[in-house]
DNA sequence: CTACCGATTGACT
DNA sequence: GTCAATCGGTAGA
């Protein structure tokens, strides 16, 4: 695979239908935060994706929190390694990663050197459905990014964007919801899943009631 | 080099 | 609900 060419400058024109007014991206002082509070605050942003075959547009609608400390299951417990090293460095820098021969995407939270980071669970689409349609080799709307590696696959992320800064505008950013902010009751929040240990945690957030999150129903209302 | 492991997914009962 | 394929990353010989 080769390295994508830069090909955007922020903000992009005529990439977005006039009813999807483009927003700034989410500056780094966004993710400069308790992890907790990013996670919880995540729900509801859009994400935007721009790559050599067009641009893809979603809504995320379930993050999980991973802690610095006292947190058995996020990555970063056991110290620095080649593979969890941008968790360590700048917040507002997406962490990728692999796992079971997929990929998951999570944005740096926290000052430089305190490794917490929000994995991003679920995504609704909203716009280049086709394009993320052809990606996934799946008609279903609902299931094109419903779970960590599906929407990374729907919206082409992998490993040449680890470590890359969500602050820019380029090829892969957030920007707040431009609708009406997600009132605190539509916000759920539970366990994490699929974690191995420190199952007590509450800290995963997902818009209640969306057909788009992510594990069985119980765990989406 | 080999031997695991896992913040998953898709197919199946 | 169960189960196994999947492969990059890590640790250790």
């Amino acid at each position: 695979m080769s390295s994508e060419p830069p090909i955007s400058e922020w903000p992009i024109p005529d990439l977005l239908p006039a009813d999807l007014p483009p927003e700034p991206p989410l500056p780094q002082s966004f993710y400069d935060r308790d992890v907790v509070q990013v996670a919880r605050e995540l729900v509801g942003k859009r994400i935007y994706r721009l790559s050599r075959s067009g641009i893809a547009v979603g809504r995320i609608v379930e993050t999980e929190a991973y802690l610095a400390a006292g947190d058995s299951a996020c990555h970063a417990t056991r110290g620095m390694t080649r593979k969890n090293a941008s968790m360590f460095g700048p917040p507002g820098r997406a962490y990728v990663y692999s796992i079971h021969a997929r990929w998951c995407l999570n944005t740096v939270t926290q000052p430089r050197g305190v490794p917490s980071a929000v994995l991003i669970r679920a995504v609704q689409p909203l716009l280049g459905i086709e394009r993320m349609q052809r990606r996934r080799n799946l008609e279903r709307t609902i299931d094109l990014a419903r779970g960590p590696s599906r929407l990374c696959e729907a919206f082409q992320i992998d490993r040449r964007l680890d470590g890359w800064d969500l602050s820019r505008g380029r090829r892969l950013w957030l920007t707040p919801d431009p609708d009406v902010p997600v009132p605190d009751h539509r916000i759920g929040n539970s366990p994490r899943i699929g974690v191995t240990s420190a199952f007590e945690l509450c800290l995963r957030f997902y818009l209640r009631g969306s057909e788009y999150v992510s594990g069985p129903k119980r765990l989406r209302t």
